[in-house]
RNA sequence: GCCGAAGUGGCGGAACUGGUAGACGCGCUGGACUCAAAAUCCAGUGUCUGCAAAGAUGUGCGGGUUCGAGUCCCGCCUUCGGUACCA
């Protein structure tokens, strides 16, 4: 018997999309279920199998909620805009949108062939121009917005502006880059430019000269979340500091409440550990050293005031505003040499160099509020501008860096803990010395004492303080979305006209990027526009579209608002997103702050955007290898097979990826290479002709890699090598899956892998399992000549068993998102009842019910075949679950002192007495307990009986 | 270093609130069908002892709680992920 799955699947594919019925609409009485898939950007090398996981599983829960009574929202989109397109354009001069659009229909076709559910007349693409109109609308909100920190909330510009003329900076509480009190004559007084400079200080979206992260091989700026470790996420490529005017978005405004409102999300642990840690909330005090023989203070902060007592000198960022003017005359040559010497070290040599402490004496002094103690002002690098207040006091008694710094320069350590044996310095345990009234106080006694001495004395205030920076928002390329901003002569910088979105992205044909500046920059008469004002040239970042997009799949045509104002209210938030871990603190932070800021504004019903979120695992690659002599004693290449490389050296050996569609048993342990996987291997590598290949018995084999314990690759960045790429040859396309098994064949064992958050190979040993599992279920309802065979035979108790036990433990697993197991499940109902030889209606017909989110093809066939008219959308009857779950009857094991004796069978219903009796009613029990006394009967619902005595 | 997750057969992995550890699948072994192979079906398969019945042992390591621990508590070890001169 052979299921002709591919015929199957063309009819309904075209069946689905000819009825429209995975369209849904906001005007529905049913309750609304919001499924999201993270949205893919569209590469050149399509789909990979690593892809359909996390689709896989959102479309198996789309439709189990679809068929349990919701009206499902599943949609998808393209992440459109982004460096990848670019660079491909930079290579081969064609234009992005052209590439990016043949991508898409690429990414479509295989996606189609899955079997998914989306409601495809909501797709939306970042780079259409009626989808970053809004984008670009939100921005200038943004832009017209300020964070006002008495509401806690986002408030328009004109209150900020109003409150201004009347009465200056006075009672006003707002999120600023700059502290600046000026009076409402003051404000009067100045110019536009100047006010512009003022209102930027506290704007949600900003224009400010901040040091970014430049990369001079992208030549772009990147935000912190695309740097790892002193590279770009993307390409590899270093990454250094330097100041530029940039646009910011004030994320940092909101960083309480991205933190607080972690609390109420259905997230894994350690994503919001993630983002928590982003986040970086530490609770300590910002108070004033005044400086020695001037009226200057530096301001520091600190989250262990407790240890001021053994301040004992003081350390300014090299880029501190306050060095120029504080340095002496005779220190002013070294200062400078260090701070030469600073801004030549990139970032990579900084995190090298970790242990290695540098810094400069200033030749001023401060003093220390509490010992009045002249100490030595210096700057180091250790000392991070935009941290805190850019400055510290050190404690070399209690802090390491601080100890380091103390001991490299000859600067007085005093210590102000008398540690318990074991303690380290740091941890808050012991107890104060040499701290005055501090003295004998353990550290968290001494902590809030000290803080409300520094308040009485009004030295500082207790503070909280944020590692979360603003995100820089500026990208200088031309793949991306315009900023709706121009600048008049005095460069005071206007919102364009709300009527004048989108800001249409003009044509280039030349990509490349140009020193500091965007691409856009050449196109004077782009720049200039009539009304003798001048364009910004930068373009936004790939997560501009990516941080609102699921809220334009609410209304996706909607000319006049981001979405209806009816379908935003109905849809509200996402009950379920699904996607991968790499966007924890990237995409997730700042979907969830521009949420907040619409939230702010009226203009969305809920605070978050993502009410439970999963994280699938990535399937890692494994690369396929050949082994070849580094020496070639004939002058023609020699292969080594795996099985024979024990006998070799390593040094004797080099290996040498192959494309993995040449290989035979791909992914399995013995791949190898048949005569047909060598004539495609010389067709690649022509100067492999006259190879020869050392076999055994007969077979070549090859050895294998699971990416991301590669590291014969090192040069590759982990996120690289991470996922299944190009650069190994071992891309495996799904549609070849699906020609070759069928596509319910490809969902149910992408589920079977294991747990969907665990990373993974990609291993196609299992899927012949769940394959044979396939065809066993579909002989369920046929004969031997494949011909539909059911009868209405009632069913035996027996069966009915295995149908209840198979609902429940499927709901139960699908709840709980646990789809390997639920595959398991499937496939012991089926081995049962093919045991059995159960044939009937009553039986089979809800089974096609209910695997039906996993294998929808086939469902839909047998469906049609039992004589439903031909679906629609195959409903789930509740009553197959609730008339038979009644009459469930479980087999419970009971056991004497934790030895099984015999099985006895109850109602699934039953109450905890009944079984009880039940027990005690048994024959046999008297022979089990041989006249013993019985000590206690535990009673476990659902499991076992367990008696001792 | 800090934060988070996880360690179970030859392999992927089950075991939901403590309750017959190893479900389900792969692989392997034996058998049936076949001239043969593939496919399919049946039986077996943690380890050790044993012909068998059976017994012992077993969820990274060491303790503890419990009639009972993969699961809970304490102390370690290892792996993976995130993050790091963050004051």
């Amino acid at each position: 018997m052979r299921i002709d799955f591919q015929g199957i699947e063309t009819k309904w594919k075209s069946a689905w999309e000819k009825t429209g019925v995975y369209r849904v609409s906001h005007e529905d009485a049913r309750p609304k279920y919001y499924v999201l898939d993270m949205f893919p950007y569209p590469s050149g090398s399509g789909l990979h199998v690593g892809h359909p996981l996390g689709y896989i599983a959102s479309d198996i829960i789309s439709r189990y909620k679809r068929m349990s009574g919701f009206n499902v929202l599943h949609p998808m989109g393209f992440d459109a805009f982004g460096l990848p397109a670019e660079q491909y354009a930079i290579q081969t001069n064609v234009h992005p949108a052209i590439s990016t659009e043949n991508n898409i229909r690429h990414y479509k076709e295989q996606l189609s062939n899955i079997g998914f559910s989306y409601d495809w007349s909501r797709e939306v693409r970042t780079c259409d121009p009626g989808f970053y109109k809004w984008t670009q609308w939100i921005f200038l909100q943004l832009f017209e917005h300020y964070y006002d920190l008495d509401q806690n909330k986002a408030i328009p510009l004109s209150v900020l502006i109003a409150h201004f003329e009347v009465s200056g900076t006075t009672g006003i509480s707002a999120a600023t880059s700059q502290e600046n009190l000026f009076s409402a004559e003051a404000w009067r007084s100045i110019s536009p430019k100047e006010k512009d400079d003022i209102l930027m200080n506290y704007r949600l979206a900003y224009r400010k000269i901040s040091y970014v992260n430049w990369c001079e091989a992208l030549g772009t700026v990147l935000a912190n979340d695309e740097v790892k470790e002193g590279f770009s996420e993307r390409g590899g490529y270093p990454v250094e500091r330097r100041a530029m005017i940039q646009w910011s978005l004030r994320i940092s405004a909101y960083a309480e409440r991205l933190l607080n409102d972690l609390n109420n999300l259905d997230w894994t642990d350690s994503m919001k550990a993630m983002q928590s840690n982003w986040i970086g909330r530490s609770e300590g005090a910002q108070l004033d050293f005044s400086v020695n023989g001037s009226d200057l203070a530096i301001r520091i902060f600190t989250t262990r005031p407790d240890t001021i007592y053994g301040a004992t000198f003081m350390v300014l960022a090299p880029e501190h505003p306050l060095v120029d003017q504080i340095t002496t005359w005779d220190q002013q040559k070294m200062i400078q040499q260090y701070k030469d010497f600073v801004k030549t070290r990139s970032e990579r040599d900084r995190l090298a160099a970790t242990k290695q402490m540098t810094g400069a004496f200033t030749g001023a002094y401060a003093t220390n509020p509490f010992t009045g103690q002249h100490i030595q002002i210096w700057i180091a690098d250790y000392v991070l501008m935009d941290y805190g207040t850019g400055a510290i006091m050190a404690v070399p008694g209690d802090d390491a860096r601080d100890l380091a710094f103390a001991n490299k320069f000859n600067l007085p350590v005093v210590e102000v803990i008398d540690r318990p044996a074991g303690g380290e310095i740091g941890d808050k345990s012991g107890k104060m010395i040499n701290s005055g009234s501090l003295n004998g106080l353990n550290v968290p006694e001494a902590i809030p004492k000290i803080l409300n001495e520094i308040e009485q004395r009004k030295l500082g205030t207790r503070l909280v303080q944020y590692k979360m920076r603003d995100a820089i928002y500026s990208r200088q390329r031309y793949w991306g979305e315009p900023i709706p901003i121009e600048y008049d002569t005095d460069g005071v910088a206007h919102a364009i006209d709300i009527n004048d979105l989108p800001l249409i992205l003009p044509d280039l044909d030349d990509f490349k990027p140009g020193g500091n500046a965007s691409p856009l920059a050449r196109l004077t008469e782009w720049v200039n526009t009539p009304g003798g004002q001048r364009r910004d040239t930068d373009t936004m970042p790939g997560y501009a579209g990516s941080s609102w997009y699921f809220l334009r799949y609410m209304d996706p045509w909607n000319n006049d608002r981001f979405a209806g104002e009816e379908e935003v209210n109905y849809w509200r938030d996402v009950d379920l997103y699904i996607g991968g871990t790499e966007h924890a603190v990237g995409h997730l932070m700042y979907a969830r702050f521009w949420h907040k800021f619409l939230h702010d504004k009226g203009l969305v019903p809920t605070a978050e955007p993502f009410r439970r979120l999963v994280n699938q695992g990535m399937i890692q690659g494994v690369i396929e290898y050949v082994f070849m002599y580094k020496e070639r004693t004939s002058g023609h290449p020699k292969f080594l097979c795996a099985k024979l490389v024990m006998t070799k050296s390593d040094d004797q050996l080099v290996r040498i990826a192959i494309p993995v569609t040449f290989v035979e048993n791909y992914g399995s342990q013995d791949s190898y290479l048949t005569t047909a996987g060598i004539e495609k291997l010389i067709a690649w590598r022509p100067e492999y002709a006259h190879a020869f290949f050392e076999c055994s018995q007969g077979t070549y084999h090859l050895g294998k890699m699971i990416e991301g314990e590669a590291t014969d690759f090192k040069l590759y960045t982990q996120s690289e090598i991470g996922k299944m790429g190009k650069r190994f040859h071992n891309v495996v396309d799904p549609n070849d899956i699906v020609a070759q098994h069928g596509a319910d064949c490809f969902r149910m064992y992408e589920m079977f892998l294991g747990p969907l958050e665990q990373a993974k190979p990609w291993d196609t040993r299992n899927i012949d399992g769940v394959s044979r599992f396939l065809k066993k279920f579909w002989s369920l309802f046929h004969d031997e000549d494949d011909k539909f065979e059911i009868t209405d035979a009632a069913p035996t108790r027996e069966e009915l068993r295995i149908l209840h036990q198979t609902i429940k433990r499927v709901r139960d697993d699908i709840e709980r998102f646990s789809l390997n197991t639920c595959i398991s499940h499937f496939m012991m109902a089926t081995n049962d009842l093919k045991k059995l030889n159960c044939q009937k209606r009553m039986i089979l017909e809800p089974l096609v019910l209910l695997i039906a989110p996993f294998a929808p093809f086939i469902s839909e066939e047998l469906w049609e075949e039992f004589g439903h008219p031909s679906s629609v959308h195959l409903e789930f009857y509740p009553e197959y679950d609730a008339s038979l779950a009644a009459e469930d009857v479980i087999l419970y094991p009971v056991c004497i002192n934790g030895k099984k004796r015999a099985e006895a069978s109850f109602d699934v219903n039953a109450d905890h007495k009944h079984m009880e009796s039940e027990v005690l009613k048994m024959d046999t029990m008297q022979k089990w307990l041989d006249g013993q006394t019985i000590k206690k009967i535990v009673i476990v619902p659902g499991r076992m009986i367990n008696i001792v005595i």
